[in-house]
Formats: structure tokens, sequence, C-alpha cells
DNA sequence: AAACCATTCAACCGCCGAACG
DNA sequence: ACGTTCGGCGGTTGAATGGTT
């Protein structure tokens, strides 16, 4: 095991003098990279291995790069850190020049900060649009084979039996708007536009483009908004729900 | 000018895996 | 198989510096 960091009694710590530096520099010079336990002896200086490896790689190593990060390099570190994570040293070997610690340190103090801001702009905003998603009524898909939904007879004698019985309504909710079955849904949609150029109208109507049109049926196969084909028979009211959530995530987009 | 606060970055710490005896 | 040493890494710290009041 290490002796707590490798610091025996006496051993220097804290920032580097030019007088160190330049014997650390000669002596790995003289010797080459490696061998780090016999640098200390080696160079004359009371320092651990650890602090002259450190000392070498971030600060007295040839062709280190200084100063600021250029846009293709803060580019970059943000690419390979979504990519890799926090391992700066793989990072940094794709930035020549830099050093692992130069890159952390730049990560740490300036895109962590943004990334942060950034981060709760984007879920606030993400909030607001949920407050006004939540009062919309839901367009839905649906398919031929859902019982319920055979023939609008069947519709509107599901809405009595339910307000009879004071029943919470079966997902998804809620129903679509029905040009003569007496709900009035005139107040909740009006023209309220949804991808795909899928339009609630006034009168009720799903104006579509690649959905059926509510009339009772769909027509056989229906693609949804999200590019997925959904056979007629694989359908089933969870296939409707989700569909309906994923066209939905679709309005977070705008 | 001085005190305070925020930021930067060099250096340290502790842990891990590989190599070795 | 086990313990020790070594190199390496990421997280953290704190001194130095800059900016603000």
């Amino acid at each position: 095991m290490d002796i707590v960091c490798c610091v025996p009694l006496g051993v220097r710590k804290g920032a580097w003098t030019g007088e160190e530096d330049s014997l650390l520099k000669n002596c790995i010079e003289q010797y080459g990279e490696g061998m780090w336990h016999q640098i200390p002896s080696r160079a004359g200086l009371n320092r651990c291995r650890k602090s002259c490896r450190l000392r070498w790689l971030n600060y007295l190593r040839p062709n280190i790069k200084r100063g600021n990060f250029t846009m293709d390099e803060v580019d970059l570190i943000i690419k390979l850190q979504k990519l890799l994570g926090n391992r700066w040293s793989l990072i940094a070997g794709r930035l020549p020049g830099r050093t692992a610690n130069d890159v952390k340190n730049y990560w740490n103090t300036n895109l962590q900060k943004k990334l942060i801001t950034q981060r709760e702009k984007v879920k606030a905003k993400t909030q607001e649009k949920m407050e006004t998603i939540i009062i919309r009524p839901r367009p839905r898909i649906f398919s031929k084979n859902q019982p319920r939904l055979m023939d609008k007879t069947a519709i509107i004698e599901n809405i009595r039996t339910r307000d009879n019985l004071s029943e919470p309504f079966p997902l998804p909710l809620p129903l679509p708007p029905s040009r003569d079955d007496g709900i009035s849904w005139d107040n909740i949609v009006v023209n309220s536009k949804i991808n795909n150029g899928i339009t609630w109208s006034a009168n009720g109507l799903i104006e579509e483009a690649n959905i059926g049109n509510w009339d009772g049926k769909i027509r056989p196969g229906t693609h949804t908004s999200c590019g997925n084909f959904i056979d007629e028979d694989q359908s089933d009211w969870s296939d409707i729900f989700f569909n309906n959530v994923n066209l939905w995530d679709l309005l977070g987009d705008e």
C-alpha cells in the first residue's frame, strides 16, 4: 500500500519553485519519463513521486498548450464528455497539448455551470408547456378492433352507462368529439392544431393527414405520428395510449 | 484603500487496476 | 493465491488572482 499518498515525513508540498522545476526537467531529460519512484532521488528533489509526475505531466512537459480553449476545442470537449463521461485523460488525449487537468478544470469552471443553467432553463420551459398541455384534450388513434369503438351507438351507450354509475372513464381520456353524440367539445377544443396535419376543429372533426377520419371507423393499418405502423389487429388500448403520448411529445418540440 | 466575494487552476488526496515477487 | 508497489485517474481543495462594493 501507499504510504498515505507517498508522503514520507519531511516531503515538500505546495507550489513548485523554479529551481525544483529545472531539477525535475533536467532529470527527466536525462533519464526519460517513467520510474517515478526514482525521480525524486535522482533529481535531488524533496518531493513525492506523484507530485513529480503531476508537475511534469501538467506543466513541464514539452508542447503543453497554454491559454484559452478555442471554440473547436470546447466543442470537442462537450461532445466527448457526453460520449465518454468524466474520462478526462481520454478527452485530453484528443486535444493535442492539453492536459487532463486542464480539461477537467475548464469543464468544472466553465462548461458545467453553463450546462446546468441551460438545463434549468429547459426544465422551466418544459414545466411551462406541461401546464398548457394538461388542459388540452388528447387526440387519439382508434382501432377498429376496439370493441367500444366499433360504432357510435356503443360509444353513446358507454357514456350513458358511465354517467349513471359515476365511474372513472377508462383510458385513454377523454373520448374524441363526435358530431352527433350530444357532447359539446366546442368549449374545450377550438381549432387546436397538432402535428402531422391532424386538426381538432370546432365542429368535432379530425382533419387527417395520415390518421383515419373520425367517423367511428379507422382504416386498416394506421401510421402513427412517430412513423410506426400499427397493424389493425395489433392495436389495443395501451397502444393507443402510448401512441398518443408520443404524438403529444412531438408538441414539445414546437 | 480596504474589505469582501467569486473565480481560476495548480496541487493534493484517495482509490483502482496492473505488474511483480 | 496473496500482499506490495507503482502508475494512473478523477474528485477535491485552497492559495492566488481579479472584480466589486
